[in-house]
DNA sequence: AACTCCTACAACCGCGAGTAA
DNA sequence: TTTACTCGCGGTTGTAGGAGT
């Protein structure tokens, strides 16, 4: 059984308002206010229209005090600010902006802002890239000039075939960040790889080979991986002994070596949109990816986004501290009441590029370390 | 000039929530 | 508690006008 109509639409009129419709409902409205029914105004005052119809005019033209078009940069953050934290909740938004109407900044939002920060977005990405693979490919030099096992290894995926590397064992999602050559420093990135690939150490401060666990039986794995730890944990170990960095820095692990699926195993990496209850997490991840797969050129970046994360330490994880990258954190603990701290909390991002440059892209498959490298084009 | 395509935005539709009887 | 009704919201559609060919 259909719903009930709301208003007899055979009888009722359709489309743009007349100037004459708009006069006659506004002079009523303004004299005797919408009487707390707005099925039966367009009745009382002659008008053929839907009571609803009535309404959304009302509200979104006639009403005093509304703006129309000429968005400033200030509304557009305030709108990407609120969009990146709630989502398509548009009245929500429009309480924010005086003068603006939800429909209006919804259409604002799906004919202008979307394609003008994809625009932004895009630019500043491939920026990021071509820095990161300058560092990445520096780092590996100065690495292959002091392993020649590990340049073995890497020589392979970066000269030789980079698309056929070796199937690595099924691990949890390894963190990009980790990776990053930036933070990469010798044998505290190489140990903090391997953890992030699944494996894991006896004790924080021992690199030895014989005190790494593997994640998984490395006997079924192909010989190519298994030289691919094992180098690492060389070149880790040879390292080790020249250089006493102090790897607490780096987040532990929860390997589970019971099954080898490395449980939680990485700790500090969490959705940066997730609420734990209200599928936001979803809802985000959805209009992210909406956002990058708007330009097929971006489709590499659509399937990093995959996960779209924040990083926190264990730190400012602990102590939901409004420092560095604890956004995610903190927003957790918003309620809907506190609507305005979404939007000006120094906490919260302020507005779109931020969010973008505080976003940690994690690759979401096992071989990020060498996805990574194609990534970065490093043939 | 005529046609097509694109963009912006006004308006509609259907649904869930709230409320009064 | 149930039912009928209205309100308000978000997604979608329709259309006018501009740009491009």
């Amino acid at each position: 059984m259909g719903r009930a109509p709301c208003c007899d639409k055979a009888n009722v009129k359709k489309g743009p308002w007349s100037p004459e419709e708009d006069a006659t409902l506004k002079a009523y409205i303004e004299k005797h206010g919408t009487g707390g029914n707005w099925i039966t105004l367009p009745q009382k005052i002659g008008l053929r229209r839907c009571g609803k119809s009535c309404r959304l005019r009302w509200l979104n033209y006639l009403r005093p005090n509304i703006k129309h078009g000429g968005f400033s940069e200030e509304e557009d953050n305030i709108i990407c600010s609120l969009y990146m934290n709630i989502g398509s909740r548009w009245s929500i938004i429009a309480a924010q902006l005086p003068g603006r109407t939800d429909n209006d900044i919804k259409n604002y939002w799906n004919t202008r802002l979307k394609k003008k920060l994809l625009g932004k977005q895009r630019k500043q990405q491939e920026a990021q890239q071509s820095r990161r693979a300058a560092i990445f490919k520096q780092e590996m030099i100065k690495r292959s000039e002091n392993n020649a096992n590990f340049v073995n290894i890497s020589a392979g995926f970066f000269n030789q075939n980079p698309y056929n590397w070796p199937e690595l064992p099924v691990v949890p999602v390894a963190n990009y960040q980790t990776h990053d050559p930036q933070l990469m420093q010798d044998e505290a990135s190489i140990k903090t790889m391997l953890i992030n690939l699944g494996g894991r150490f006896s004790h924080d401060s021992d690199t030895s080979t014989t005190s790494f666990q593997y994640p998984v039986d490395i006997s079924s794995t192909s010989s190519s991986d298994h030289q691919f730890y094992q180098s690492s944990i060389d070149v880790l170990a040879s390292t080790s002994a020249a250089n006493s960095n102090n790897y607490s820095q780096f987040p532990s692990t929860n390997f589970d070596a019971s099954n080898g699926t490395g449980g939680s195993s990485s700790p500090t990496i969490f959705h940066g949109l997730d609420d734990q209850n209200n599928n936001l997490q979803a809802d985000h991840l959805n209009q992210l990816t909406e956002l990058e797969v708007y330009d097929n050129s971006l489709a590499h970046q659509h399937q990093q986004l995959g996960g779209f994360y924040y990083q926190a330490s264990e730190e400012t994880l602990n102590n939901g501290s409004s420092a560095g990258t604890s956004t995610a954190s903190a927003e957790s603990e918003i309620s809907w009441g506190d609507i305005n701290s979404l939007v000006y909390s120094t906490q919260m991002v302020a507005d779109y590029e931020t969010c973008c440059q505080q976003a940690v892209v994690v690759p979401q498959d096992q071989h990020s370390f060498f996805a990574e490298a194609t990534y970065f084009g490093l043939k």
